[in-house]
DNA sequence: GGCATTTGGCAAGGTCTCTTACGAAATTTG
DNA sequence: CAAATTTCGTAAGAGACCTTGCCAAATGCC
C-alpha cells in the first residue's frame, strides 16, 4: 500500500504526455504538430512520438495539409471520432431520450420516446430496444459503444444498487435494481442524478462555460440542484448534495402540519409546480390546475395569479439566498419546467430581491438555454470525458 | 500562453519526486531510505539522490541510526524543523493569540494577549510587538519567519484590501487596510477568515481528520461556517462561502420593507448568543442577560430557560438541515462560544431533530474538541502547508 | 526565380530513472 | 570469537524520454 503521492517514473511521463496531446487534440480540433508542441509545452519530437503512438493505436489520424501564410504546409492531425462512442440516456418523467455521440462529441443519432411503463423490466426492454435502434442507425455494433451514461431522478446508492428518492420509478428502489441497467448495453456504464447531469451540461455547453463555481437549480414537478465546484461535479458524501427539496423554506413549518409533506421536503412542497397551484388556490383561485395556467394568467395581468407568482418568487429567492449563504457561487442557472417556462416572470423579481437577502454580492442568475436537453448534454459530456480516458487506457497499456 | 495541462519534462519529474520525498518525511517522521522508497514508490537510488539534494539545501538532516531486528542499521532522515518557521495570528474578539511553529509543526512559543484598541494602527503596533517578543523567545530573527498567517473575522476582499462584514474591527473596512498587516512581519503573509481556519484546524488536528467533506459551524457572538471539500478549504467565488449568518431561518420575514426587520429572520440574529437572550426574554424571562446564564438555568431545570434552549435547538437544526440539503456532508463540528459551552444541551436534541428534516441520512454532529484554539491551529496548518512549499521553491529552483 | 519563413524529420547529447549487483555494517548463531 | 545472515547504501549499466540543433522540403513574397 504505497501512497504514491506525486512520485513518477519516466515511463509514466510518456503516458502523461500522450494524454496531454490527446486532450489538446479534442480541445483544438485539427491541429499541426508545432501547434500541439506549443499548446502542451512539449518539444516537437516528443509530440511527434506521441502522435505516432496514438496513430498506431487508431486514436489519431492525419486530416490533410494546411497552407499557412508562408512556409511549408503543416500536416494536420485530429482525434479519430470513430475511436469511441458514447451512449447517453435520459430517463425523464414523460420521455426517455437517447443520444449516440462519437468521441469528437458529434451527435450521430437521437431518439425521443414517450415513457411507457416504468417498472424496471418494461423500462429495461424499452431502453434496450431503443439502444439497438440507435446503434443500427449509426451503423455501429452494440459492442462498439465505449461507455453508457444514464441520467435518472433520485440518488443512486452504489453499495446496494438501489435508487432512493425517485417515487416516479416504482420498483427501482429495490436492492440491485440499478445494476440491471448493465443489460442495456455491453459497455461499462455510469448512473448519475439527472439534475447533476444538467449542471454538467450547462457547465460544458451552456451558461456555465468557464465558470468555476456554479449551480443548476431545477424547479418543475420536483426540485433539485446540481453543484459544480472548481469545474467538477460535487456529489456530497452520499450523493445527496443539492437535494434542495428538503431546504427548510416557507411560512410556518409544513413538516409539523402535514405529515405527507415530510416525505417531499419543504422547498419542493411549496415551490414545485404543485406548490404554485396550491398557492393560487389558497389565495382564492380555486379552479387553478397547473403551473402553466397560473403563469399564463399572470402574464395576462390576472391579480390572483400575479400574487401566486409573487409567492413563488419569495420561495425561490429564499432558497437561492440559502444556497448563496452556504456556497457563495458566481452563477446560478434556473432550469426545469417551471424555471424555464416561468423564467420570464421569475428572473427579474428574484434578481431584485436576492441582494437584500445575502451578505455581499448575490450570484448572477440566468435561465437555462439548454432547456430539456440539459440532462442529455450533461450525460454526453460526462461520457466523453470518461470515454476518452477509457480508450487511452485500453490502448496505451496494450502498446 | 501555454495551457501546460499535464505535460511534464524529465527535469520537472525530479522536482516532483523531491517534493514527494519531502512530503513523506513530514508524514512519517524519522524514516530510513528503504522506507521512503516504499512509501513513494521510487527506487532506492532515486530516493538517495533526492535526499542528497534536500540535504544540500539544508531541508533534511540525518538523525542517527535505527537498529533493526537483524542486518545493517538504517540511517534515519528527517525534515529539518528549523528549515522554516510559521507565525500564526488569531485576531479574536477579546484576545489576540500568536503562535510560532517550526516546519515540523512543533509549537515553540505562544502568546495570548487581551485585545486592546481595535483601530488598525493600534492593533498593528500590538501585533508587531507581540511578534517580536515571540521570535525573540524562540531565538530566531524576524526575517527567519517563512510565512505569517492571520485569522480575522469577516471577508478579505483581495482586490481592494478591505475587510468586509467585520463590524468589530472598525477601520479595517477601508481599502488597503488589510495590506498593512505586511508590517507585522517581513515574511509573506496570508489572511483567512477565522471560521475557515477553525475548519482547517479541525480537519488537521481535530475531529475532521480523514473526513473528505465536512464543515465547522461556529455559534457564538456571531455565526459562521468553514467548509472543507475533498480535504481542501472551499472559499466560494468571493470568499463568502459559509456565511450562514444570512441563512433565512426563523419566524421573521426578511423581505419586509423595514430594513431592521430584514435581519430578524436571519440565522445570526436568532441563533447567536444575543439571539438566545432575546428568545428567553420573549418567553417571559425579562432579566436574562447572557447565553451562559440561560444555559446554566436550563441545566438547573428552569422551565423558561429550557424553552429558550428548545428554540435555539430548533434554529440550529433548521440551519444544519439547510446545510445538509445543499452539501450532504459526512460530519458537522459545532464550535464557537455557544456551540462549545452549550454543546451538552444542544447536541442531543439537534441530533434527534435532524433526521426528520433531511432527505436521507443526516451528517454526524459533534462538538469541537479544539475549542478556542481551533482558529490558531488552523492557521498553523495552513501556514505549514504553504511554508513547506515555499522553502522547496526557494531551494530547488536555486540548486 | 531567389529569398525568407515555416514545417518535418533526424541525429546527437543530456537528464532522469530503474535494475542489477556488490560491498559494508550490524545482529545472531555456533 | 568467528561465521552466517540480513539489511543498508551505492556504483555501474541500461533504458526511456526530452531537448537542442541542423538540414531538407514546401510555400509565399519580392
Amino acid at each position: 500500500m504505497t501512497t504514491q503521492q506525486t512520485a513518477s517514473t519516466t515511463s509514466m511521463l510518456r503516458v502523461m504526455n500522450e494524454r496531454a496531446v490527446f486532450g489538446e487534440l479534442f480541445r483544438l480540433g485539427p491541429v499541426s504538430r508545432p501547434e500541439l508542441a506549443q499548446a502542451t509545452g512539449l518539444s516537437k519530437p516528443t509530440v511527434g512520438g506521441a502522435l505516432a503512438n496514438l496513430g498506431r493505436a487508431g486514436l489519431v489520424r492525419e486530416v490533410g495539409l494546411r497552407a499557412g501564410p508562408a512556409g511549408r504546409s503543416a500536416l494536420l492531425y485530429e482525434a479519430r471520432p470513430e475511436a469511441g462512442w458514447v451512449l447517453a440516456v435520459d430517463i425523464g418523467r414523460s420521455f426517455v431520450r437517447l443520444v449516440l455521440a462519437n468521441l469528437a462529441g458529434e451527435i450521430v443519432a437521437r431518439i425521443d420516446d414517450p415513457s411507457g411503463s416504468r417498472s424496471p423490466t418494461d423500462l429495461l426492454a424499452q431502453l434496450t430496444d431503443l439502444a439497438d435502434r440507435l446503434t443500427a442507425e449509426a451503423g455501429i455494433a452494440r459492442a462498439d459503444v465505449t461507455l453508457t451514461v444514464f441520467g435518472t431522478p433520485g440518488i443512486h446508492d452504489k453499495e446496494t444498487g438501489a435508487l432512493h428518492l425517485a417515487p416516479n420509478l416504482p420498483g427501482w428502489d429495490l436492492p440491485g435494481a440499478v445494476d440491471r441497467l448493465s443489460m442495456v448495453s455491453p459497455s461499462p456504464y455510469l448512473v448519475e442524478n439527472d439534475t447533476d447531469l444538467a449542471a454538467v451540461g450547462e457547465a460544458t455547453y451552456g451558461l456555465g462555460l468557464g465558470v468555476a463555481h456554479f449551480a443548476y437549480v431545477s424547479i418543475g414537478t420536483g426540485t433539485g440542484m446540481g453543484i459544480v465546484i472548481d469545474g467538477k461535479l460535487y456529489r456530497g458524501a452520499r450523493g445527496c448534495a443539492g437535494e434542495i427539496s428538503y431546504l427548510p423554506i416557507g411560512e410556518g413549518d409544513p413538516l409539523q402540519e402535514d405529515p405527507a409533506a415530510a416525505r417531499r421536503g419543504m422547498f419542493e412542497t411549496v415551490a414545485s409546480a404543485d406548490g404554485i397551484v396550491a398557492a393560487a388556490r389558497r389565495l382564492g383561485w380555486t379552479e387553478a390546475t397547473s403551473a402553466k395556467q397560473v403563469f399564463d394568467a399572470a402574464r395576462a395581468g390576472e391579480p390572483l395569479a400575479r400574487r401566486a407568482v409573487e409567492v413563488e418568487v419569495n420561495h425561490v429567492a429564499h432558497a437561492l439566498a440559502a444556497v448563496t449563504a452556504v456556497l457563495d457561487l458566481e452563477l446560478i442557472v434556473l432550469g426545469g419546467g417551471v424555471g424555464v417556462q416561468g423564467g420570464d416572470l421569475l428572473l427579474g423579481p428574484v434578481q431584485d430581491r436576492l441582494p437584500h437577502l445575502v451578505a455581499l454580492q448575490p450570484p448572477r442568475i440566468e435561465v437555462s438555454t439548454l432547456g430539456a436537453d440539459a440532462v442529455l448534454m450533461g450525460a454526453v459530456s460526462v461520457g466523453l470525458t470518461a470515454a476518452r480516458d477509457l480508450v487511452l487506457d485500453r490502448t496505451v497499456v496494450a502498446s
